[in-house]
DNA sequence: AGTACCACCTGACGGC
DNA sequence: TGCCGTCAGGTGGTAC
């Protein structure tokens, strides 16, 4: 379930659960996740080591091993991480397992195989490369208002987009319009000042009340679209039927009465 | 510059 | 019960 938020939830559960523990060994039960290191060195790089700290920019998450190596997480549709201390714990979809000098596990869960782990040696150098817009909670106003200056196509899509801005996918992009009572297909260029203030501050508010209730929709607001995303859901605050879109690919559910 | 479409993957669900 | 299409909170390549 990995946008901006969740990956933000994960980087403090692994700052909570693994850091300064040597890292004893490293199982990497499928190698699919790994894109662009081989076992044998992830698992070289790894072993005797710690983590120090963790940094996150959008959906990526940094775990710090010295000046010239990061461990990357990339989480895909499906990834989460789990730190346990009986095997039984573990699941079926594990990928990449630390096993700690302590006796417990920090595993790397995926269960479709679309994210990935990697070593990286310049955090900022390997952000630019992939060619990743500024972190959605880190952008200013004054940043953010030229992101979109000139831009085509529909607001929804450029939200989307992680090299204009980083961090949000499908699900929080409608939740942003719905509370900005923005139509996700709206064109960018139809977008006056006031409607891309107003699509900032929500966009803040949103990503950080996300991070606030640690991503557990029944701890939202009853005024978040969020909870009743899916078939038959209704509108927090007209209860209109919501409706679906399809938008470069994605599915968007909104309100047609709420947003115009 | 945008978008449509396909690909990478697994699994859940509904219809027949 | 089984088979099939569709869908799922992500991203990259390629062709228009």
């Amino acid at each position: 379930m990995p946008e901006l938020p969740d990956v933000e939830v994960f980087r403090k559960y692994l700052d909570s659960t693994s850091l300064h523990q040597k890292i004893q060994s490293v199982q990497v039960k499928n190698k699919k996740v790994l894109k662009h290191v081989s076992p044998q060195k992830l698992e070289e790089e790894l072993t005797g080591r710690k983590l120090q700290f963790t940094t996150r920019h959008g959906k990526l998450m940094f775990s710090h091993l010295d000046d010239q190596c990061w461990l990357l997480f990339h989480f895909g549709m499906t990834g989460y991480l789990k730190y346990f201390k009986h095997t039984e714990e573990d699941s079926v979809h594990d990928r990449v397992v630390l096993n700690f000098a302590n006796g417990y596990h920090l595993a790397f869960i995926c269960q479709r195989m679309l994210g990935e782990v990697d070593l990286v040696k310049d955090r900022e150098k390997y952000i630019k490369e992939r060619g990743w817009g500024p972190d959605a909670l880190e952008v200013s106003y004054k940043a953010f208002v030229e992101l979109f200056r000139g831009r085509r196509g529909s607001i929804k899509s450029a939200l989307m987009n992680q090299k204009i801005i980083a961090g949000i996918g499908n699900i929080y992009s409608d939740e942003i319009l719905f509370q900005s009572r923005v139509y996700p297909q709206t064109e960018v260029k139809q977008m006056d000042e006031q409607g891309i203030k107003k699509l900032f501050q929500e966009l803040k508010k949103v990503l950080n009340k996300a991070v606030e209730f640690q991503v557990n929709p029944d701890k939202f607001p009853d005024s978040y679209l969020l909870p009743r995303r899916g078939r038959d859901g209704l509108c927090p605050r007209c209860n209109n039927q919501l409706q679906r879109l399809k938008i470069t690919g994605r599915t968007a559910y909104f309100c047609p009465h709420c947003q115009t």
